[in-house]
DNA sequence: TTGTAAGCGTTATCAT
DNA sequence: ATGATAACGCTTACAA
């Protein structure tokens, strides 16, 4: 019950009978201590259960936190849990500590979450924005030295490193996989808000695709769904048109969950579908799910090795670094068209359409 | 290029002619302060871009960093990643930041994390344990008072709270889930190791339904898988031997993906199978997969609920949450034992058999 | 309504 | 090899 004070570094010095700036002299391996003092302070330490108070050290050295703040989307996805996983792994190399914070999806809390973190004064900042926000409000911060890196999406508003897959030509590539499968009518499940930038990247990269082949883009074939079951919905509707898409693209791993669930429910095993993000159990469906795959964790060890770079004092221009995403056949994206379409003058093969037989992606 | 010093509360107050303390009260809306001067300081504030130091106000305040401190075994894991998010929506309504960090199952990185922790001065500490950890070393921080919290697991030489699933009762229901549909041969897909506290819980459940029902434990019925190629091995393993079982029961999310991917390549869709933990795309599978639930938002909320209550100075002693885990049929639990086999005698109903029809987990 | 002095736990600087 | 003192940025306690 005894709220025990916590020994502090003077504590230890009474105890053995020194001075504190002894204490921190043993603690720091700096400068020339006694053997025998050492010792002393050593058992001291063990004795007290000391443990250095780093919030006092931090402000004493500069004002400046030995921790990195993350702000991600969402904990529980596990897209960003992973791109997480590799910035924390990467910086811990370093001795710097990771704090991450998740802002929902909103705006206003990752602004505040930010806020926060500056409050905190982190060594470095690195955001994966949310949807709507604004990065205004950190040109002072930019201007005043702190390393900032953006993943995912790139800043809104602000000149300041990012760190992103490669959707375009991600995209472009599993569309151009279905096209190479004899596939004219190429469906594509898209998630909102349209303004989004991974959603317009891909989009982009699937136009791409239909241009690159002379296929004319058709609007009736694009439909949204922001979840799931939104996302099923959209797919139904692709199937149900009078001319209805003989292949789907998935945006991203709602667009694509939606799209094999309401392939299951209407028992349309014929139709061909790739999906852009990898999903655990991909490789159990029936058909196995072929995707175009991210890599959230080379993304998140990226981000890292940039902001280190900038805390090293690289002060080159902004720079937007691109991790590449690859094609995973598995049998769902290579469902040949239906004869009776017409047919299909193949094209030459071009880089990028890069065929592995991937793992399923680390379970849940 | 130029590194400028972050503007202080001296800056601001010379900057408006008045003193620090005067910048403190408008900025902490704490005491008598001129409207007119509230003013001045508002705009300085910001003109010059201030932002406070959380790190020396906490330490003036009581050498307590208003953040909690979350260890979890791996961020890339969307149970862990949920359980972190309900812990955070808990603890932000109460303005404290959530620290995460992951120590990817090693109890050396686990135990270097807290002490990043405590170094820090949090709050509080909430720990999810990796396998082989022990947390003798944190008895000094409970006897000083620190609220410490374990999630799903509990704590190992530490008598601490913790909140953990209904892990023994679940299995429990799970298996008499798939006894109620006839079988008597039902096969046991465990993780290792085998002295983790869930794993052994839910095998305890497992043998709880085998008794109540009357029937026999078999050793060889349990086979262990420690990632999924080992679980789907094991199944192959269960499906082969000279008595197979009719159904199986996965005891962790892994061991379930493991038996769907064993169970699609074999084309064996007739065997049942109920899996602990739920599953993104359960419902899309085929069958779909039936499973019993757990509540990682709950666990998450209910943990930062016993941690806020000691913070407000709840002194009672230590106790362990129970979080329940629902069955959610979808199809593959329901699969009925062949014929052939020995007739059953069905039992009575009891309370904790919950059917509950309910949809897929939040996707990744 | 505002200011002064002291102190939180640590380290930098300069002495001894 | 060790100590004394000041300082980091802020708040508490007391004074004016």
């Amino acid at each position: 019950m005894s709220e025990m004070r916590r020994p502090t570094m003077t504590d230890v010095a009474r105890e053995v009978g020194v001075t504190a700036k002894t204490v921190s002299r043993v603690l720091n391996d700096e400068g020339p201590v006694a053997p025998q003092t050492r010792e002393r302070v050593m058992a001291a330490v063990r004795k007290l259960g000391y443990q250095p108070n780093l919030m006092a050290r931090n402000m004493r050295v500069g004002a400046r936190d030995a921790a990195i703040g993350l702000v991600i989307p969402e904990m529980g996805n596990p897209f960003f849990g992973t791109v997480a996983g590799g910035v924390e792994s990467a910086v811990r190399a370093r001795g710097l500590t990771l704090i991450v914070g998740s802002s929902s999806e909103s705006a206003e809390l990752e602004q505040s979450l930010i806020a926060t973190f500056l409050a905190r004064r982190v060594t470095a900042l690195m955001v994966v924005p949310s949807a709507a926000s604004d990065h205004r409000h950190l040109r002072g911060e930019r201007v005043a030295g702190l390393p900032i890196v953006f993943l995912d999406r790139p800043a809104v508003g602000l000149t300041a490193d990012s760190v992103v897959s490669a959707n375009r030509e991600g995209a472009r590539s599993g569309v151009a996989h279905l096209i190479a499968h004899g596939h004219r009518r190429i469906g594509f499940i898209a998630d909102l808000p349209s303004t989004l930038y991974t959603r317009r990247e891909r989009f982009q990269g699937y136009r791409d695709a239909l241009d690159e082949a002379g296929l004319q883009f058709d609007r009736s074939l694009v439909e949204t769904g922001h979840d799931q079951e939104a996302a099923a919905s959209a797919t139904m509707r692709l199937l149900t048109l009078a001319d209805p898409p003989t292949a789907l693209f998935a945006g991203n791993n709602l667009a694509s969950m939606g799209a094999v669930v309401a392939l299951a429910r209407a028992g349309r095993k014929e139709v061909a579908l790739v999906g852009f993000d990898d999903l655990p159990l991909a490789e159990a469906l029936d058909p196995p799910l072929t995707v175009v795959a991210q890599d959230p964790a080379g993304m998140g060890a990226a981000a890292a090795e940039l902001v280190l770079a900038r805390m090293d004092g690289d002060r080159s221009k902004a720079r937007r670094s691109l991790v590449p995403a690859r094609l995973i056949v598995r049998g769902s994206g290579e469902l040949p068209a239906p004869q009776h379409a017409p047919a299909h003058r193949p094209r030459r093969p071009r880089r990028g359409d890069s065929v592995t037989n991937g793992p399923s992606v680390r379970p849940g």
